[in-house]
RNA sequence: GCCCUGGUAGUAUAGUCCGGUCUAGUAUAGGCGGCUGUCGCCCGCCCGACCCGGGUUCAAAUCCCGGCCAGGGCGCCA
């Protein structure tokens, strides 16, 4: 139901932000600050009011702090202001900073004015201090104040760093950033169903991978790189798929999938120890711990696996894909980052090379963690012919991709490349076990709000 | 799309098997009042709910059917 009512009672008058800027964020505030006057900017999460003495609870992005209110020694005005607070007002505080033994971090602020910048409704859709969990549903509905909450935050902060640690990883090795087309024409590319969208008076699709693309980029830019969102009208409704995903997709000229997997795998290991070294309060309050794992990786061949399954007791007839509850028996066989390789060539896309000695096993392979497929890459096809081959084994119509197939007459030299699941790596980092929990607003098949 | 489980105040739950003292209990949030060191503050009062539609019955939150929605699982999944 939509809330029209902006403020409960009688129009508040709201302060203008005037001259006052941000000196501190909250965890700045620290005792060594005793006696400076600062200027704090956020919103009030909780209120405890002992009748002669009254603390609020200032949150901002990077954590809390106390303001404390003595009745009988701050000014009227400060007295009034503190009176009509609520929770989620976004106020600003400027006061002094107290040392003090009481408070659990040692310090707080005396204000010497406040100011109200913006009221909020007073029945809160969910219980922002989380003293009364909310349903994954109620808090997504009201996703824009579950967001404000500490976990969520760490979540985001978390997976920030992450990217942030990727990208340096491989602008150091030479990859340049680039961004395809999310509005393609061909439905005819494979198997994943895609979402049509009306361009023009065309039928067109969104993207459901850079991978044409970013193959394409290798005769010019040769290591090229790409982070970004991609579409897939899957049925699936499971915890760890999404109808719009992000994906970082690299492509790499000149390699092997073997070249790729150390890339990966040292990507892997470095991405956990910054996530492990900066995410050290965030990781605290998720209660999760990363661990920064041994390379190389193990891999592990479809065929060992699938004995590793027949001693389970989970016969899968050779060439078939691994169905997902023979996963989860493997992740707990192997908890940990793998890779598998020597998939059956049936089994993976087009464009995957077949091993020259054995083209019914292709040089494609996947990174596990655990049962969750954090990865999926290999050498590609450079040659035209044997890529047209493989259109036409797959059933698709090379006609369709005579576009792509033109990058293979200008020198498409040997390449190989890999793709990572954003989110699915935020729910290693973090240790959330549904997908819908680290993606600020997902989308899936019933869900296209907020 | 299929299977299982569920849908009770803003939120989270009890009650559902075995229909009737359910005028639907509790916690938390919200409103009002009190309290000078709280940090899941405390105390008192108040407000507030049986997903929708149909059926069975003297009587339905409770049983049956259909729908919608959610969680988990499966399938689908360049």
């Amino acid at each position: 139901m939509l809330n029209l009512q902006t403020s409960r009672r009688e129009p508040m008058k709201l302060d203008p932000i005037g001259d006052w800027r941000r000196t501190h964020y909250s965890v700045e505030i620290r005792p060594e600050l005793d006696g400076q006057e600062v200027i704090l900017f956020g919103w009030v999460q909780e209120i405890r009011d002992l009748g002669g003495i009254r603390f609020i609870i200032l949150q901002d992005r990077e954590g809390t702090v106390q303001i404390t209110i003595p009745r009988k020694k701050v000014c009227s005005e400060v007295l009034s202001k503190s009176d009509a607070l609520q929770k989620r007002y976004s106020i600003g505080v400027k006061g002094i900073v107290k040392k003090t033994e009481i408070t659990p971090r040692g310090v707080e602020v005396i204000p010497k004015e406040i100011r109200i910048f913006s009221t909020a409704t007073p029945q809160l859709p969910i219980d922002i201090t989380g003293k009364v969990p909310a349903q994954l549903e109620v808090r997504l509905d009201a996703r824009a104040l579950d967001l404000c909450r500490e976990e969520n935050i760490a979540i985001f902060k978390i997976q920030h760093t992450a990217v942030e640690a990727i990208r340096s990883f491989l602008f150091e090795r030479g990859f340049i950033e680039v961004h395809t087309p999310r509005i393609i024409a061909s439905a005819t590319e494979g198997g994943a169903a895609l979402f049509p969208v009306d361009y023009f008076e065309r039928k067109a699709f969104l993207a459901q991978s850079p991978q044409l693309y970013k193959e394409q980029l290798v005769i010019s830019l040769e290591k090229v790189f790409e982070i970004g969102p991609f579409f897939r009208a899957e049925e699936s409704h499971t915890r760890r798929h999404l109808s719009e995903f992000v994906s970082i997709d690299i492509e790499q000229a000149f390699a092997s999938a073997e070249d790729v997997m150390q890339l990966l795998e040292q990507l892997m290991q470095h991405t956990c120890k910054v996530v492990r070294e900066k995410c050290q309060k965030e990781l605290a309050t998720l209660n999760h711990q990363v661990n920064v794992p041994d390379i190389p990786f193990k891999r592990f061949t479809y065929d060992q696996l699938l004995e590793d399954l027949k001693k389970e007791g989970i016969e899968i007839p050779w060439g078939e894909d691994i169905p997902t509850p023979a996963f989860r028996t493997l992740g707990k066989i192997h908890p940990y980052f793998y890779f598998i390789t020597d998939w059956p060539t049936r089994s993976k896309a087009f464009y995957i090379k077949p091993t020259d000695n054995n083209p019914e096993i292709c040089e494609g392979f996947d990174l596990m963690w655990r049962w969750i497929e954090l990865s999926s890459g290999g050498t590609r096809i450079a040659s035209k012919e044997l890529l047209i081959k493989r259109l036409r084994e797959k059933g698709l119509n090379p006609e369709s991709f005579k576009y792509h197939l033109q990058a293979f007459d200008y020198g498409m030299p040997p390449h190989a490349g890999w793709a990572i699941g954003l989110e699915r790596l935020t729910m290693m980092l973090t240790g959330k076990k549904n997908i819908r929990e680290v993606t600020l607003y997902p989308r899936d098949k019933f869900r296209l709000t907020p």
